[in-house]
DNA sequence: TTAGTTGATGTGGTTGGACCACAGGCCTAG
DNA sequence: CTAGGCCTGTGGTCCAACCACATCAACTAA
């Protein structure tokens, strides 16, 4: 056992055993290796994981916003281990949209009308629909499609979610270029986030699912990609009707 | 920008140009502190966040096997936060379980039955007629439903389905001990895996995906979970028809 | 000649100490 | 009462040294 997962192995007890929940602050990195009986490099190793985990934020200084706190940030870590993974060529990006067809489709399938992400997703659709520059298009964008994911109410599917789109946000906006009129694919793309939501208020979750299957594969096909053929929703889009 | 940070662009950079690729060895932690101008410390901090992702292996010794060499474990990174993340209570354990029977149920009705993975199933299959004890019962079910998954053919989603599981294996491995009668619940486990096998090479997804579904919270049902009041599976369930 | 031993070499693993930059709180001079 | 500087404690970085380990080459003895 090396050190360092000493100290991760202590860090996830005290995590398990609620003596150190979110906004928890550790032991100063000194005092935790004095306690542990180890170099202060091995804490601060563990510490590095777990940053880049997004279970901990290191912040110098002194007051309330330094020292070592615990947070809840599940969306960094996934989408650094994803993108990496996709920069090993391990992860096709193929695949990371097939997946993401599939959470989404289904969030949008299970999205409460009355939930809170809902309205804050009908928020960003009116901020689209004044927006003139792709860049800042597409970041609504981002934000509208992560709201659509929090509605369903599953913490996992709205993290992987936000993973899967951290990690090839380089590869779509890069893939932005190749759209030959962007100002009629922002249309189109603001028509069919309209049209999500009224499926998704009118109570019809397949329906949905099926339009952000659509949406997602048709933006990807216009600016080609080619998804691989297929709606990944598989069994999610036919059951629309 | 912090120091060990420099040193994580550099490596996913050259991961990212192809010049480090899947089996390739990193630049010993003395060359490449030197290499990069900074400590062995820096170096070293960003290699064990890469470690903690699946994506470098460090070895000590001499020859092939040692030296920092990259590899391609994305479910170890994945699982690692998802089990993190529990741990702080951010993310519900009937998340995960909900979670898992959306990406498995999928799985099955995109397995292709001739995937050298479903044969892989089967053979597992076979060994767990011949299996008595539960503990080894069940490590048989981790490998069959991760074969399960292999078989659609999505790198991301295998990776997913393996996490999850990793993250709820102490859960799962706990709620056995609640079952009533393990003998009755093993039989029913196998039939019900071998009409999962059965349903995918009769090229039914639809039902193949229903009988996961129903397979998995049925499970966690009879040990105890209650998993929330419904199929997970959602629209995928309905469309088996 | 061959088999076994022994040392050199290079790898990651760990440690202690030192210094820096930073941010808040305290204390003193005005 | 205020403003400035000092004190303390935090993480950030670096260095030098040592250890454990595994391989390989040279050497030695049969």
């Amino acid at each position: 056992m090396r050190t360092h997962q000493l100290v991760l192995q202590w860090i996830e007890g005290q995590l398990s055993s609620g003596q150190l929940a979110l906004g928890g602050r550790l032991p100063a990195e000194r005092s935790l290796a004095e306690l542990l009986q180890v170099s202060r490099t091995s804490v601060r190793e563990a510490i590095r994981v777990l940053e880049a985990m997004g279970v901990l934020r290191a912040g110098v200084g002194s007051g309330p916003d330094a020292g070592t706190v615990v947070i809840a940030d599940p969306t960094t870590a996934l989408g650094s281990a994803l993108r990496l993974h996709v920069a090993t060529s391990h992860l096709p990006v193929k695949d990371i949209v097939e997946t993401r067809v599939l959470l989404e489709s289904w969030a949008a399938s299970r999205a409460r009308p009355e939930s809170p992400a809902l309205a804050e997703a009908a928020r960003l659709l009116e901020q689209m629909d004044s927006c003139a520059e792709a860049e800042a298009f597409l970041a609504l964008d981002v934000r509208f499609h992560l709201a659509l994911a929090d509605a369903a109410g599953n913490a996992v599917v709205s993290a992987m979610m936000g993973s899967l789109r951290e990690a090839i946000q380089d590869y779509a906006g890069r893939l932005t270029g190749n759209l030959p009129d962007w100002n009629a694919t922002a249309a189109r793309l603001r028509a069919e986030h309209r049209g999500i939501l009224t499926a998704i208020t009118s109570h019809d979750g397949g329906q949905a699912a099926q339009l952000v299957a659509d949406h997602i594969e048709g933006f990807y096909a216009e600016a080609g990609l080619g998804s691989g053929g297929g709606s990944a929703s598989g069994p999610a889009g036919r059951s629309s009707g």
